[in-house]
RNA sequence: GGAGAGGUGGCUGAGUGGUCGAAAGCGGCUUCCUGCUAAGAAGUUGUACGGUCAAAAGCUGUACCGAGGGUUCGAAUCCCUCCCUCUCCGCCA
């Protein structure tokens, strides 16, 4: 596998100094730089054309331009008549023409109205441009290895989590089920005790590395979902409350991107470093039949999630830390894993690069995503109105937003399963994790214990 | 859930239907003064989208005082609807 070095070819930088608001592209940058953008799209996996935004973009501005010219003509009448410049004579008649024109400027207003909203409803269906470091793929087959860590164990016959975790009374898939429905699972006795373990040490070791913890709400509003790039066009992948208009976070990358929404930060606090632990609900409308066995794939499941708010010449470089970052949790508990640069058609809608952090999965006999850290450039920033006064006292400046997992604590759990199995059945526990269960030292099934 | 108050620029906070993009203060920026990590003086300081310009500056047009409607030649200011915030009461972990 090829490493690609960072390219200068179609520069993103151009991209850092946003002129509009509330677009996800800077819609200058699109009508000056329209066959760019186009190549740029046609990498990601999908179709994705500006051609019909430019379109509508010069249908509005045009109606703009009409409708600023009458209202110009309103005011100046309005003049005449605040001066008492009017003639007597021509009062009546100027009143009459301001009339005509309102008339004609709500003719143009619903015409503004309804491509506006088309326009907006364009731009928030086109996606981030992929970096040019960003490999050309198709799928995940595209994806490019950076770097391996750990050994991966030797195991003879290695068992799946799943078959460790209920010898072991730490799953319970199928009452889970029964509470709720299929991908929910009850975590037993030493189940919930490791998952908490885990949130805790995660946060503890984000927190010593400079993120400082929050927690949010766990009911968003649709403004943070339109926000992050879920909405509109990945609804159906959420749960939702209708009566209140909330929707159940599928990620903690949500809130906490939200935090500053339509604030104007100062350049000395940036970066922002932030870690959240939250629940995650996903509908996982478009996995049927994928992960249906185990606690890899749940439509509920724990996450500790890093989020950075920073200056966008500063923001590659903390994709980089950012990584690390995640990866420390892997290296101190001791889980081989490697890390991936995702390819072009394998990313995100909203990423302009993303890494993957895949553990190691003995029993499956191949790595699997648990954390996936993406530098989402300015283009959040802009959906969110996320901007910060530069210190030379500048304009304000749309910043750069990162996140990534750090980590999924489910799936962590599961790979400690598989990693750490002895050939006896037992699971032995991380030596990072063990003060975090009092000590414990390995999970063992307790032969005479009745079956609650 | 009941009653009341309120939503104005980066912040605090004035604002009689036209002189308000909006007083004042704070903060920011520039300059001056002062020999000391301070204080003072003056000026300046919203955002977006257009036009002019090679470009920037400048000039200029339009919009924006919670959102959306209405009245009016003209609305931050009057009327209606909605949203949100705060205070008191009730209820509750």
């Amino acid at each position: 596998m090829a490493f690609h070095p960072p390219s200068n070819a179609l520069s993103i930088k151009t991209f850092e100094h946003p002129k509009s608001s509330k677009t996800m592209l800077d819609l200058k940058l699109i009508r000056e730089n329209a066959a760019e953008v186009e190549k740029a799209l046609a990498r990601r996996n999908g179709q994705f054309s500006v051609a019909e935004l430019v379109k509508v973009d010069q249908r509005f501005r045009d109606l703009q331009t009409q409708w600023e010219l009458l209202n110009q003509r309103t005011n100046e009448i309005s003049e005449l008549f605040k001066t008492g410049k009017a003639d007597k004579s021509q009062i009546e008649q100027l009143r009459a023409e301001s009339k005509e024109l309102k008339g004609k400027r709500e003719e143009i207003e619903k015409e503004k109205v309804a491509l506006e909203e088309e326009l907006d409803s364009l731009r928030l269906g086109i996606p981030n441009l992929p970096h040019d470091s960003v490999p050309d793929g198709k799928d995940e087959t595209g994806n490019v290895e950076i770097k391996t860590w750990g050994k991966i164990p030797a195991i003879s016959n290695p068992k799946h989590h799943w078959e460790l975790g209920t010898e072991l009374d730490v799953f319970d898939f199928e009452r889970g089920v029964k509470i709720a429905e299929s991908r929910f699972t009850v975590l037993m006795e030493m189940g919930a005790k490791m998952e908490r373990a885990l949130m805790n040490f995660m946060l503890d070791l984000h927190s010593k590395r400079g993120y400082r913890e929050v927690f949010p709400p766990i009911l968003v509003n649709r403004d943070c979902l339109i926000g992050t790039g879920q909405l509109p066009k990945f609804g159906e992948d959420l749960y939702k409350c209708a009566e209140d208009d909330l929707f159940l976070v599928p990620t903690a990358e949500v809130p906490v991107t939200n935090l500053y929404r339509d604030e104007i930060l100062e350049e000395e606090q940036l970066t922002i470093n932030h870690c959240a632990y939250t629940p995650n609900f996903r509908r996982e409308a478009g996995a049927a039949g994928k992960d249906t066995r185990g606690y890899i794939r749940q439509h509920q499941f724990n996450k500790v999630e890093l989020v950075k708010f920073c200056v966008p010449e500063k923001s590659f470089d903390e994709l980089e830390a950012l990584t690390l970052d995640a990866e420390a949790i892997l290296e101190a508990l001791e889980l081989p894993y490697r890390r991936a640069l995702l390819c072009a058609g394998d990313m995100g809608f909203t990423s302009q690069k993303t890494f993957d952090i895949e553990v190691w999965f003995p029993a499956q006999d191949k790595y699997r995503e648990i954390s996936s850290c993406s530098n989402f450039g300015d283009y959040q920033a802009r959906r969110a109105n996320l901007r910060y006064r530069p210190a030379d006292g500048g304009k304000p400046r749309f910043l750069h937003t990162l996140n990534g997992s750090g980590l999924a604590i489910g799936r962590t759990l599961a790979a400690i399963l598989e990693n750490y199995q002895q050939t006896d059945g037992s699971v032995k526990i991380p030596k990072a994790l063990q003060p975090y269960l009092g000590g414990l030292t390995e999970l063992r099934p307790k032969k005479d214990s009745v079956k609650v």
